[in-house]
DNA sequence: ATTAATTTGCGGAAAATTCACGCAAATTAT
DNA sequence: ATAATTTGCGTGAATTTTCCGCAAATTAAT
């Protein structure tokens, strides 16, 4: 039995965030301090001693990108002796998903320090942060087709099409578009609304959805089974 | 920003064993130290400073139960301030699956340190130890709807009958043994052996099948989709 | 002002899968 | 012998998935 333990617990969080222009995206900082100075890496730090692991979450990344998130969720710890080379660090990572008004708030402050990366591009990360995005994006995949997802990213009222789009981005492959509605219909967390979706370009203007959160809760809760 | 962070991180084992008489069962010790005296808990302890997370459990396992497993997955981190009356610890669990030859074994040793629980019968347990078993079963279940599950549990060879019941003991619920039987087939994992099932009771011997090892952990790396 | 291009809304039929059983064969129990 | 138990194999109905067509409403192009 080990004496004397001298382990530092740390947190981490990939936050996603959605844009139909952008597709899906994690926000990182660029670190001030070695090691890996001026890296790119996650949002995080070490906990306090008195604070659960969701506050010390919520903590950084108010501190570090100034963001609060309301969807919040356990990814994966990691603890092999060696990934922080000073000390032994255990990181307990969380992911997290955030609607685009807070995604545009970002994209408005300095660039230099706090960033949105597509998927599909994030730079060369500090640590083994880029294995941790990697497992965050494949948790995120498999949540989604057996729990409904959107809410946390989308708008409130929203074409169809863009709730489509959300899930090829995660995805990152095609649906069907007429299947796919008919599966989501079923399970019924969507209202359709009167009103029309505002044009950006060509092509007929579509109804605009939102969720029945209620139902949406309750199939969170219950699971759904979905094949896309 | 903490400083002077004082934290401990522990790890605890969730052990599953299953036989066809007595069920699935978890591996309990009972805690001869305070806090908690006399309780029955999960087997764990503190991680060592070089040492990884999968090893502290296997070292602990070794220590407090004596046996050494060959599937050990990760569950969740537990770190809510107070959780230990002592000190402040972050607990990284784990779960694991053993055969039945381990079963065995256990059974004859002392039983007043170590011995194996009934899932429905647990007794009153330490810390939050409940709650990890709790979702440890639920992990369990839902993971065997997207994953072949069973080799790490069962003999070498076995009748279909006894894969069966393991499905019905982990979720708790009937199974159609007909269409089971057809869904399972059809995945291929398992071959069909030439020698019968040696009888205990009445009824017709059944053949005896073994997992095909190969297309079993493809199929766990693919995932199965599996309604059971 | 037509015509083309784009996107939405609705639908339908074939293919595949799931579900709910039936029944004979091989063995032990009575 | 006869009953009870368990395995092996199947079949048809119901449901779900998959693949695709086409009209309507709008913007873009000529």
């Amino acid at each position: 039995m080990p004496t004397n333990q001298d382990i530092k617990v740390a947190v981490d969080a990939v936050v996603f965030g959605y844009t139909s222009k952008e597709g899906l995206s994690v926000l990182l900082i660029k670190r001030n301090i070695q090691p890996f100075k001026d890296s790119w890496a996650l949002p995080g730090g070490l906990v306090g001693n008195d604070e659960s692991l969701e506050d010390a979450v919520q903590r950084e990344l108010k501190e570090e990108t100034g963001i609060s998130i309301n969807y919040l969720e356990q990814l994966y710890s990691f603890g092999k002796p060696g990934r922080d080379p000073r000390n032994r660090v255990i990181s307990i990572t969380y992911y997290g998903l955030v609607k685009p008004d807070v995604f545009e708030i970002k994209a408005d402050t300095d660039a230099a320090e706090v960033s949105w990366f597509n998927i599909k591009k994030i730079p060369q990360l500090a640590f083994d942060h880029q294995i941790i995005i990697t497992a965050a994006h494949d948790r995120l995949k498999s949540k989604m087709l057996y729990q409904p997802v959107g809410f946390e990213l989308l708008e409130e009222r929203f074409p169809f099409s863009e709730l489509e789009k959300l899930y090829m981005a995660v995805l990152d492959r095609d649906i069907d578009r007429r299947n796919f509605k008919k599966k989501i219909s079923k399970f019924g967390f969507l209202e359709e609304t009167t009103e029309k979706q505002v044009l950006e370009g060509a092509g007929r203007p579509g109804n605009l959805f939102r969720f029945n959160l209620q139902k949406y809760f309750q199939l969170q809760k219950e699971g759904i089974n979905f094949e896309v």
